[in-house]
DNA sequence: TAGATTGTTAATCGATTAACAATC
DNA sequence: TAGATTGTTAATCGATTAACAATC
């Protein structure tokens, strides 16, 4: 939601916009499924309704892509898999490094989806030095020490920050001064990075805050009712 | 982002659009961090800066809550805090359970940005017997067999979902059916719910996927370019 | 009063959606 | 050929932004 790319007008490297760009990853999903159920060729309808949107939203944004369905047939599956696996760059490998190995850290060393998406995980950091040697999810826990050297000898360009959120910026300068230029934040903080670089962030307290909004709403419709609108009274 | 709210117009529950709500608890944070430093008020420009956003936007945002600054003074942090929590309805306590206590699950519990506001931590459940009652973040891990009996006891209306994907539907046909009606879900599927229900997805995979997507953009700007355009051929 | 800053307007921009001509 | 389904158009909708009158 909050990604910061200043080093181009925005919204269409290439004339995709962001919108479709954060859907295609959605549709390479359901498209996998199919393929590991050696499903041959699929509708924008049957596709649309796996991956949660509707058809004209999904044959728009593929249309970003190029053309490369077959009208009154469908989509190739392999096929779509290749070109969208392409737009997204996951035909190469992204090295990236995790900082910070709480449970947090651990949770995201261990999930599948990384390294099954052409993500490989470089290194785990740390800066608790009693944790450097353990083994998570197969691999060395590294002091932080070592980052920069990690950073380059790897050639890293993705880092994912998994710190508490006190630490989090100091962290974020490091990883942008070694190199890397596109930084996913689970750190509850605003990160300051310099042009250039993409920022995303995962936060689970505003996620569950909107949650809390809109349930709040669904409680006012049933029973009690909203309590009156917008007070007079400014503050003292 | 992918939300849905099939219950009402959406995007207008008491007219507040929902690309506002998702900013809220961003602004309340900032707030949150003036207010420990005891700062008593705040111009939109300062504190748009502190949620990294642009002022006219925060001000566009804040009208929906109401008239709650003063013209040529800015706003009281204090009383902005209250209004933004009233807003999202962390006034009131939100009981939540969190489903499957692997690495995540144990993250999310042991989250402090939870308890902090509203939320209170219910239940930790796991379908591991082996795990029943073992204490994480202080709370002993239930049975999911007892899924029922928790939500109904304690009036869960949240319900967080950190299973593997093959278990997180059915979690969450249970939980739907037990009285939950809103989810955050971690599991890496798209959730089938009924209307009035809400599911808020993150998704760790896909936002590394976007990551990669503009990285790849970097690259192709600086040196070897965009491999040509849109094939010519279609799949065999 | 003069300076500062909000709240709102209006223009612009991007995203969504329905509908259908093109075409397999 | 007839049926199915894509790719695209155009209308609509929601979000962003700059600018400034209102007003503290």
């Amino acid at each position: 939601m909050a990604t910061s790319r200043s080093h181009r007008p925005a919204t269409r490297s290439r004339g995709i916009p962001e919108a479709t760009v954060a859907r295609l990853p959605l549709y390479l999903r359901a498209l996998t499924t199919l393929s590991e159920r050696s499903v041959p060729t699929v509708s924008s309808e049957e596709l649309a309704t796996a991956a949660g949107v509707n058809s004209a939203k999904l044959r728009k944004d593929f249309s970003y892509l190029g053309s490369y369905g077959t009208r009154g047939v469908g989509y190739d599956v392999e096929y779509l898999v290749y070109q969208i696996s392409r737009e997204l760059g996951l035909t190469q490998d992204w090295p990236v490094v995790i900082v910070g190995i709480g449970n947090l850290g651990a949770a995201l060393a261990n999930y599948g989806g990384f390294a099954s998406r052409g993500f490989r995980v470089a290194a785990l950091m740390d800066a608790d030095a009693a944790l450097a040697g353990k083994l998570v999810a197969g691999l060395p826990v590294r002091h932080i020490d070592e980052l920069e050297a990690i950073v380059e000898d790897n050639q890293v360009s993705i880092g994912v920050i998994a710190t508490p959120a006190g630490a989090a910026q100091e962290v974020c300068d490091r990883l942008v001064t070694a190199g890397v230029t596109s930084i996913l934040n689970f750190a509850p903080t605003v990160l300051q990075v310099p042009e250039g670089v993409d920022v995303r962030k995962v936060d689970l307290s505003i996620e569950l805050q909107i949650l809390a909004f809109h349930e709040q709403r669904k409680a006012g419709e049933q029973g009690q009712g909203p309590d009156g609108d917008v007070p007079a009274v400014m503050p003292a």
